[in-house]
DNA sequence: CATTTTCTTGCATACGTATTCAAAACGTGT
DNA sequence: ACACGTTTTGAATACGTATGCAAGAAAATG
């Protein structure tokens, strides 16, 4: 098994020209005869040569590649982004690196990103230390925060609208009459929990309510689980929650009818957020907030190509309406 | 918004020394003397450098890059495989070259990869064609396929025992005193498929049974719908469903029992395969049969990373231990 | 102290491609 | 046939790093 290397010097011998033209003919743009590119077209099949993309990359400064960096795969969420950003990407030549990553080590993993020389960056469930947003500035990569938000950073960002979202929550739930509507937030610190909280109260408020009660699930499973149960400990439990994803709406649905034995939605009504593919299964029918996750990706690649072609940082913040999607884990307005 | 590319030899002008010395300081088994060193490293922090890993890549010939393709993300098997191959991956100094596509373009897609200079391709969920995989063998590329199996194919591969798990799932069905046992088929020309089919047909055989019907879903949630729909379109239904993968069955249940009103497991038995989160889930608290996906990725990467180092490629063909898991979509034996 | 032996170090070069520059080839109109 | 603009071509160079080589420094040995 030998590793039998074909370059384009190889090509050009075999075709009878120089290596320029070689590297020409497979530049688009590139002034060449139709005939010689002929010839090294020819030749080149004839050999299996492909172009080295790092040699390329070394040159030109363009790596084509976009890191894409992401805390975990279990929210059903993020494995769609990824899989609708990669095609994406593909169709414009670009390429998906992917990096996971536990918040806490992200300095390193970023630095790691940085020595691919990577012409983009796109943080997916994991914020972006001040430090390091400033950083990739400096050096000229674009950086979308995707599904978060942190105003003082020189990063773009994608998301929907989060507090619009919470606020048709409030409404819908309000309208359902509901009285004792309780709310699950994820991370505290992330932007999404902080709009779709935010939205939600004012809904609320708007209606003359106010939450009933309030737990922590942090955007886990079983902290969502938790969540559940101490939300309904108490002597008189909330007649329905806003759940701050669907991932953990699931968790809290099943604790609710297992452990709890109550039925969704007659003795509670949950709400979710983001509309993943579990949603709309038999099992949940959940009652949500669809992220325009199409849009979103659009978005983020407007955002990166354009200021990978302009060669400018400009930081850009998009927000894209959310729509509210019924189903039968919450009581209907009447 | 400047690209001020810092590179090591501004670090050595800096630090005053060679930029050899620069290079062996960031290279672990170099031999510098820790002075310099030091020295190197304090020069590098202030000048805020990294090595340019496309660089080194060139010189090097590694680029420690590692291709993964696959064709879709909605089963969660492939999201959750991801995950821990990229952490595995990364760990060892590796990162994930993420590719999607639909089978038929494959082929240009392993000609991009090639470009790139992987040192190592893992293919899940997607065949091989076997001119592709010869011409990787050429190359000296080790390829894995993941979850796939082709005998003729000089590809390594890492599977479960599906045949072994099939045979599990027809002795407990057996077990539990179905006499109408069905079947509905993944993709028929993929080895899971084949291999879990045959694997039952020979458990029901072994006790005296055989497939009393069956029906082809694809892989997709769809195709199961239909597949579920047809099976049940009968004077006689089926008392038990063998779904090739998870992802179907739920499909499958929510068909049976939102459309067709049947209780499960009372009325019929389902049983499904990969163990994917949601099987857990209370919602359809699925029985299946598990993947061990941490032993398979393990196999994985002791393969790829063995004959990258080794330089050759060989053909290994890893098969773990599948576990029968037992939650309540089927009946229990008594 | 002389002589090996082991460590360090800098110089020069190579990796495979894109691109600048000047020369060459080709057309075009007079 | 000539001058002129246009297109095509090849030689040379650059990208940022790793490494073989030889020379110098330091350490170890006698």
């Amino acid at each position: 098994m030998k590793k039998a290397k074909v370059t384009s010097a190889d090509v050009a011998k075999l075709a009878e020209v120089s290596q320029s033209a070689v590297s020409r003919s497979f530049s688009s743009d590139a002034s060449v005869s139709a005939d010689t590119r002929a010839k090294v077209l020819k030749a080149a099949r004839k050999l299996g040569y492909r172009p080295n993309v790092i040699a390329r990359a070394m040159i030109s400064g363009r790596s084509r590649l976009i890191a894409v960096l992401v805390a975990y795969l279990d929210n059903q969420f993020y494995p769609i982004v990824i899989e609708q950003l990669s095609r994406a990407l593909q169709e414009r030549g670009f390429h998906v690196l992917l990096f996971m990553t536990d918040t806490g080590k992200q300095d390193e993993v970023v630095q790691l990103m940085m020595g691919y020389q990577v012409e983009g960056i796109v943080m997916a469930s994991a914020a972006l230390s001040s430090t390091l947003a400033r950083e990739c500035a400096q050096s000229g990569i674009p950086v979308v925060l995707f599904n978060r938000y942190v105003p003082s950073s020189p990063a773009s960002s994608v998301t929907s609208d989060n507090i619009e979202g919470g606020r048709l929550v409030a409404q819908f739930l309000v309208k359902g009459g509901h009285k004792r509507i309780a709310f699950i937030a994820g991370s505290e610190d992330s932007s999404t929990n902080r709009d779709r909280e935010a939205g939600f109260y004012r809904g609320l408020a708007e209606s003359g309510q106010t939450v009933w009660a309030r737990a922590v699930g942090n955007y886990s499973f079983e902290g969502a689980a938790a969540a559940a149960r101490q939300l309904c400990a108490v002597k008189l439990r909330p007649d329905a929650i806003f759940v701050a994803n669907d991932h953990m709406a699931f968790s809290v649905m099943d604790v609710l009818r297992n452990e709890l034995k109550l039925r969704i939605p007659q003795d509670i009504s949950i709400v979710g957020y983001d509309d993943v593919p579990e949603a709309s299964w038999g099992g949940y029918s959940l009652t949500t907030v669809r992220q325009p996750s199409a849009q979103m990706i659009d978005a983020t690649i407007k955002i990166l190509v354009e200021q990978i072609q302009r060669e400018a940082v400009i930081r850009r913040a998009a927000v894209l309406p959310a729509e509210f999607i019924v189903r039968q884990s919450a009581k209907l307005p009447k």
